[in-house]
DNA sequence: CCTAAATTATTAACAATGTTAATATAATGA
DNA sequence: TCATTATATTAACATTGTTAATAATTTAGG
């Protein structure tokens, strides 16, 4: 890496850490290009020296979210054993990081991608997160035989779509309850898919 | 209802009846308050002493939208057996709604809701709204002693979340498959939740 | 060490957005 | 027909993302 890529890569650090430190506090809504740019102590203009548009610089911090997400939820999950309770651990903890972070969980789902190199990898990533993290487990139950292979593959998908569709309703207040009745439904709704 | 009811009615028709083409065609990207009123043939700032805002303005559509559904929904149910087969065709039509009209979608279910009269109640309803339409399939079901309450309940919160859930990765490209794909993951998780 | 060239940052400016205040037009009633 | 009221329009403002024109800084070479 040479100097110059240093310096570059420092800078854009700056942008994606004012920016996502909006994100985490304010939220998607809050955000501008002048916000960033003051937050991290340069002009506006300065930013598209690092950035094509906005939209890059989000993505870039989908990257940082998910990354914090990762460890959250592999560090939980190593506190319980592997297989079915790891699975549901880390289900759990997906769901309490995006409801700890709402703004993060739309970024992830509802905003439009743009079309800069190296989106869509991100998006696909997005998509099999849970999946990856608890590979291990899925394959270990598979290993015992106790379930077939598509049963297997259903019950990871259900609980990709549920998932998804509870912190949706739940998140962008479809849904009437308060934060002790969503955990309660979505607890339910775990027992119903991981029961095997 | 006096003549000036009357007159107010018509005028926010004409606004809302432009703004939902605009969000059907082009979708929420393409809609603004001179869009709108461009197309109803009056000033942007004519809009303004009929609604309250724009946000208002689109909540109108959200109901608009929402009778067009039921109506393409309870068509398609009834050329079905009531009960299971209900359920499952109002499901998939469900599903198409949306798919044909993705814009929708996220008005539905991503937009931040404002602080008019009116809006909470109006996000109730898209909440239950499959409930609501498939109420006697579901009664019928409960009445013919097959399955009991709390695994009824389960399966309609099931069916909501999953159907939140998969839509909202299809319909924003978190998602690989084409069309024909999506259908076929969708039926699949249909069968699983429905399968009694 | 000083100047020329290249790099990087900033200000100015644009078009588009939602919204409000000031003004013009139309409808109504005496 | 004229005064009043209701309604529509234009002007204006503050924000938004983005680009072009400048200003400041760093780098290279003599």
């Amino acid at each position: 890496m040479t100097r110059n890529e240093i310096q570059e890569k420092r800078m854009r650090g700056y942008f994606i850490q004012a920016a996502s430190e909006i994100l985490r506090s304010e939220g998607m809504r809050a955000l501008s290009v002048r916000n960033i740019a003051d937050r991290a102590g340069y002009s506006y203009a300065t930013l598209y020296n690092y950035f094509k548009d906005v939209r890059e610089l989000i993505f870039e911090c989908v990257k940082v979210f998910m990354d914090e997400a990762r460890t959250m939820i592999e560090t939980e999950r190593s506190k319980v054993a592997p297989g079915l309770p790891g699975i549901r651990r880390a289900a759990e903890t997906y769901a309490m990081f995006f409801v700890q972070y709402p703004g993060v969980f739309n970024i992830f789902f509802t905003e439009k991608p743009n079309e800069i190199a190296g989106a869509q990898p991100t998006l696909a990533l997005i998509y099999s997160f849970l999946d990856e993290i608890c590979a291990s487990d899925w394959k270990q139950i598979e290993e015992s035989g106790s379930l077939p292979k598509a049963v297997i593959s259903s019950k990871k998908d259900s609980l990709r779509f549920s998932l998804a569709g509870i912190l949706l309703l739940y998140l962008n207040r479809r849904m009437a309850p308060d934060y002790s009745a969503f955990k309660k439904m979505l607890n339910k709704e775990l027992d119903n898919i991981l029961s095997m």
